[in-house]
DNA sequence: TTTAGACTTACTACCACAAGATGAT
DNA sequence: GAATCATCTTGTGGTAGTAAGTCTA
């Protein structure tokens, strides 16, 4: 947790200097408008909308396919969508994040490509599934229970108080390659590989026998990327400058990406608004629910807390509310 | 390098009772 | 089949307690 914290910490003195742009990662903007922030990607028409000019250029009925940005980059088209994060990743990023450790690589992964209008925003995005289903469901049902079970079966070496996806994102400068060797015995953990027509970055959706590698090498100064060390030839060596700015962007968008996670997965689901708005007017003794008095009844009946009442004050809140039958 | 203690963080149990679910009539 | 009633189960939030991890001497 300290870790993380200081993590945070340094690195958002330097986003906050430069912001975004200071690492050329701005949000990429609406191809039609240009004025909005793209927020997905139309492979038919070849472009980058905002949720505007895609509700103005597809309908319900639309049927073209379409997908997320990447959640973390917000540049490139996500390839795929990971349930225990209930975040839409391109290819790059998701090498980057599945392939940190073992752990995030048994991350259901999905296919991402949507059709008709735009619903809500992609979190979670909406699962082939679960499309009848709320996105508080899709979201309780699966990424939960997914991100929960990979928890629960530690690997040699985790860290139990890191997720998956911040484990090696925090201690990068700490790796060794005696790791990297423990890393090569379980590195063939089956991971769900997507049907190659849902490749729409262009790039292969999984690196199967290069993840670790992919994963090791990024996360150390000498980066070279798999698609050119894969062939067997020596890959010529990246310069210092850019290197150091892979490794920064890296950071940036993993730092963005945990934030946004933390913000995001703990949201508690209330199912009944009305126990939820009793139980807020309840008396308690240390916090524990205590037996009603003759003097409790006589002020709720006075009073503003009435369970309707509270019911009804309930239902605007900041929960999500599985309203009450 | 190891150990003990202090400190921090995260998680769980507990409580009462209205609402919801279920089965019987 | 629909309506009513009785009984059982579920879910709700704030706090204390505890386990586990981290830091320091």
């Amino acid at each position: 947790m300290k870790v993380e914290e200081q993590t945070v910490v340094g690195g958002g003195g330097g986003a906050g200097q430069g912001g975004a742009g200071f690492w050329g990662l701005a949000g990429r903007p609406c191809d039609t408008c240009a004025v909005d922030a793209a927020r997905l990607y139309c492979r038919l028409d070849g472009a980058y909308l905002c949720a505007g000019c895609d509700a103005r250029a597809h309908g319900a009925g639309s049927r073209h396919a379409r997908v997320w940005l990447c959640e973390v980059c917000e540049h490139a088209p996500a390839a795929v969508t990971c349930r225990a994060d209930a975040a839409a990743l391109c290819a790059t990023c998701d090498a980057d994040i599945h392939s940190a450790n073992p752990l995030a690589s048994r991350h259901l992964l999905l296919p991402t490509p949507f059709f008709g209008a735009l619903a809500d925003p992609p979190q979670p995005v909406p699962s082939p599934s679960s499309a009848a289903a709320t996105q508080e469901d899709a979201e309780d049902d699966g990424s939960n229970e997914a991100e929960a079970a990979s928890w629960l079966l530690p690997e040699p070496g985790d860290s139990p108080e890191d997720s998956a996806a911040t484990f090696f994102a925090d201690s990068d400068a700490y790796l060794d390659l005696d790791f990297v060797r423990s890393m090569d015995g379980i590195k063939a953990i089956g991971v769900p590989v997507a049907p190659s027509e849902l490749d729409l970055a262009g790039g292969t959706l999984f690196y199967p026998e290069h993840s670790m590698n992919h994963s090791m090498s990024t996360s150390e100064v000498a980066v070279v990327p798999d698609a050119l060390s894969a062939g067997g030839a020596p890959a010529p060596a990246p310069s210092v400058a850019v290197v150091a700015s892979k490794g920064k962007e890296r950071e940036a968008r993993l730092m963005r990406y945990r934030e946004k996670r933390k913000n995001r997965r703990f949201q508690k689901t209330i199912r009944y608004a009305s126990r939820k708005a009793y139980a807020e007017t309840r008396p308690r003794i240390k916090g524990r629910f205590a037996k009603r008095t003759a003097e409790d009844d006589a002020l709720e009946q006075d009073g503003p807390f009435s369970p309707a009442s509270s019911a009804h004050l309930a239902s605007d809140g900041d929960y999500g509310v599985v309203p009450s039958f």
